[in-house]
RNA sequence: GCCGGCGUAGCUCAGUGGCAGAGCAGCUGAUUUGUAAUCAGCAGGCCGGGGGUUCGAAUCCCUUCGCCGGCUCCA
């Protein structure tokens, strides 16, 4: 057998030698960090036997599919741990995640921290046995028996799921086996520094139909120190947390009074503020009309549309002189009555008409996260009304703009998701067809990469949603693009064509913040509330050395605040030290000291958040500076 | 909504059946200060709410509301 490695040499093996054997022989050390192998471009376990001439590369932990199998691994000690300690337990699924991963158990008692604590210790001893992890194979009837045999019912449910003619592996380390496609890595030896972070429930498959089980997280590493790190830096995401910053900062708070329902401060105001600012000056230039249509509408309306068939439980209802009404959960009725107000002709379309809309949703009570899941909130929303023939470039232009907002101005990245017919929806199969088909042309014209979502699309039509990072990895669709043929059928919506004819226009919905408040807080996490001087709350605070000095002072705060800058004057009786950190503490970016010297030749000590101490500068140079950072938004 | 965890001063937290505490923040005073915390004093509490057990409950039990992590669902 001929086994050619990756720098090219090739080497004669016996026919069932495995990658382990053949990293031995290369370097021992390589045989200790190498996690998996890849053989000719499949994964491959270190301890599986080679069977003919491969192409041979060996993964070590910094390769993303040796993470996976190495987590997975993990996986199958952490439910070996708990079958010795909870014998009941019966195994549902334990894959790899992004940072670690977890098992699905269903036992009857409830896992208690404590517990956590002992199946970790559990973990350590099969770790500490380096049992060496074996696979086999089994016909379907001999699989379903092994595991029926073990009372396995999860199992059976998976394997009576698999296609008849799948090769059924199962993987084996000491007393322990589990159904598993694999790879894994040779002996559990090689999970070196494992920690259970929590307990969970989740659903059976994913459904809330199905029975909760319990799900158990937890990581590994192959060194205790990266353990560390990674703990870390979980700990410093969690100092980001826009809900820790938004108190901390004074931007906005959340009250018994109102779950779910932000408050907003004046400083977090002024953050939105200077969004909604820009996001108004970027949507005139593009063509865009501003209106504002009223909260609450009569129920027969939410009928009309279909989100009283298909959105109901998400809306919330109220009575006007003993008529129905509803609190919108969305903008477009309230666009679409705008645009019907007056026959349009052809000519004027495509029509762009943009709402910050404050829409109102009842989200379950267990989803609710700050400014990122909450039931009220302010959509930067947008119905364009064109012609069918127009939908695929102004789709093209969203994009554009899109990617504007995120990857220039504020330095986001993102991915696409592109979501199709729901279960739950209205509308011919050909309409869907055809708005789905704009939406996969335009992704295909813009090159982007994406990734499809099957049925999760709006009940009106299929939509692109855009999707940016939290501080913990997690994503959170913020802009999103839908074509709707709906609405115009149920709102008879028409335009005069040239041929003096009534036509039916497409509405596209569209947003590109999503909303302001998840956007604030997927801004405050990116920054960890060190924002861009453009839109920080305050950008500048006047230190005077003593109260001698607040004369001068309170001069050069009046001198910023007429040139537009937000500006601050500390003049407490306190150390500058003092001051200086309580500036920073706020990440203002600007603190400008002024003692004597400065008095005296009209300059400010500048003081930058991150770069420290920037020596004085005449006042009037300072304030050009400022006003010209800021009005570029620069980051 | 479901599973688990947690609710003590504005914030971060001690306090496990026997007198409600600390640091920071706040207020008052002293200090007049040069690049991340000056000192002292004062005030601050329905221990999330309700019910129960007990001679006695922040502490144990039940219930309810809220928050956190997931699941499901979604901007």
């Amino acid at each position: 057998m001929n086994i050619t490695l990756k720098d090219g040499r090739v080497a004669n093996y016996s026919f069932g030698a495995t990658p382990l054997e053949v990293a031995r022989d290369i370097a021992p050390r390589l045989a200790k960090e190498a996690v998996a192998a890849r053989v000719n471009g499949r994964l491959w376990g270190l301890g599986q036997p080679l069977a003919g001439d491969a192409a041979l590369e060996f993964l070590t932990f910094e390769d993303e599919d040796a993470r996976l199998v190495y987590r997975h691994s993990s996986a199958h000690v952490l439910a070996q741990a708990v079958k010795r300690l909870f014998p009941d337990a019966r195994l549902a699924i334990g894959p790899a995640i992004a940072d670690g991963f977890y098992y699905d158990f269903d036992v009857p008692q409830t896992f208690t921290p404590e517990d956590l604590e002992r199946i970790e210790s559990e973990m350590e001893k099969i770790i500490a046995a380096d049992l060496p992890v074996e696979c086999f194979e089994l016909p379907r009837d001999e699989a379903l028996e092994l595991v029926r045999g073990e009372g396995e019912d999860y199992k059976v449910e998976l394997i009576s799921g698999l296609a008849p003619d799948a090769v059924i592996s199962f993987y084996r380390q000491g007393e322990f086996t589990d159904l598993c496609a694999g790879p894994h890595v040779p002996s559990t030896g090689r999970i070196k520094a494992v920690k259970l972070l929590s307990v969970a429930g989740a659903y059976w498959r994913g459904d809330e139909r199905n029975k909760m089980l319990q799900r158990i997280y937890g990581t590994s590493f192959p060194k205790a120190a990266l353990l560390k790190e990674h703990l870390f830096r979980l700990e410093e995401a969690k100092r980001r947390d826009h809900r820790r910053l938004g108190a901390e900062l004074d931007l906005f708070s959340f009250h018994d009074a109102g779950p779910g329902f932000p408050f907003f401060h004046p400083r977090g105001m002024v953050l939105r503020n200077e969004l909604e600012r820009f996001w108004r000056e970027e949507h005139a230039k593009k063509g865009y009309l501003e209106i504002r249509t009223p909260i609450i509408l009569r129920r027969e309306l939410w009928e009309r549309s279909g989100h009283w068939e298909h959105y109901r439980e998400n809306m919330y209802f109220t009575t006007i002189d003993d008529e129905k009404y509803a609190v919108k959960p969305m903008n477009c009725p309230g666009g679409i009555l705008v645009y019907r107000s007056r026959l349009k002709s052809y000519r004027e379309l495509p029509i762009r008409l943009g709402e910050l809309g404050l829409v109102h949703r009842h989200e379950m009570s267990g989803v609710l996260h700050g400014l990122i899941r909450a039931r009220c909130f302010t959509q930067d929303d947008a119905h364009i009304f064109c012609r069918p023939e127009q939908v695929e470039e102004e789709i093209v232009r969203i994009m554009d703009l899109t990617e504007y907002f995120y990857r220039q101005v504020f330095g986001f990245e993102y991915h696409v998701e592109l979501s199709t017919r729901p279960e739950k929806s209205m509308g011919t199969d050909e309409m869907w067809e055809s708005a789905t088909g704009a939406l996969v042309r335009a992704l295909a014209q813009k090159a982007v990469n994406y990734k499809v979502n099957e049925g999760d699309g709006a009940f009106y039509g299929p939509k692109v949603d855009f999707h940016l990072r939290d501080c913990l990895g997690r994503t959170w669709q913020c802009g999103t693009i839908q074509v709707d043929f709906q609405m115009p059928e149920k709102f008879e919506l028409e335009y005069v064509g040239e041929d003096g004819q009534r036509h039916r226009p497409v509405v596209i919905h569209r947003v590109i913040y999503g909303s302001m408040e998840r956007f604030i807080a997927i801004l405050t996490e990116h920054f960890a509330g060190a924002f861009p001087v453009w839109l920080a709350p305050v950008q500048a605070r006047v230190l005077p050395i003593t109260d001698r000095h607040a004369p001068y002072a309170r001069e050069v705060t009046e001198t910023l605040l007429r040139a537009g800058v937000r500006a601050e004057f500390d003049g407490r009786n306190e150390k500058v030290g003092y001051k200086i950190r309580e500036a920073q503490v706020l990440k203002v970016p600007y603190m400008l000291v002024t003692g004597d010297r400065e008095a005296e030749s009209g300059t400010v000590a500048v003081r930058h958040r991150s770069a420290g101490d920037q020596g004085s500068i005449a006042l009037n140079d300072f304030t050009g500076r400022l006003v010209r950072e800021i009005e570029s938004r620069a980051r």
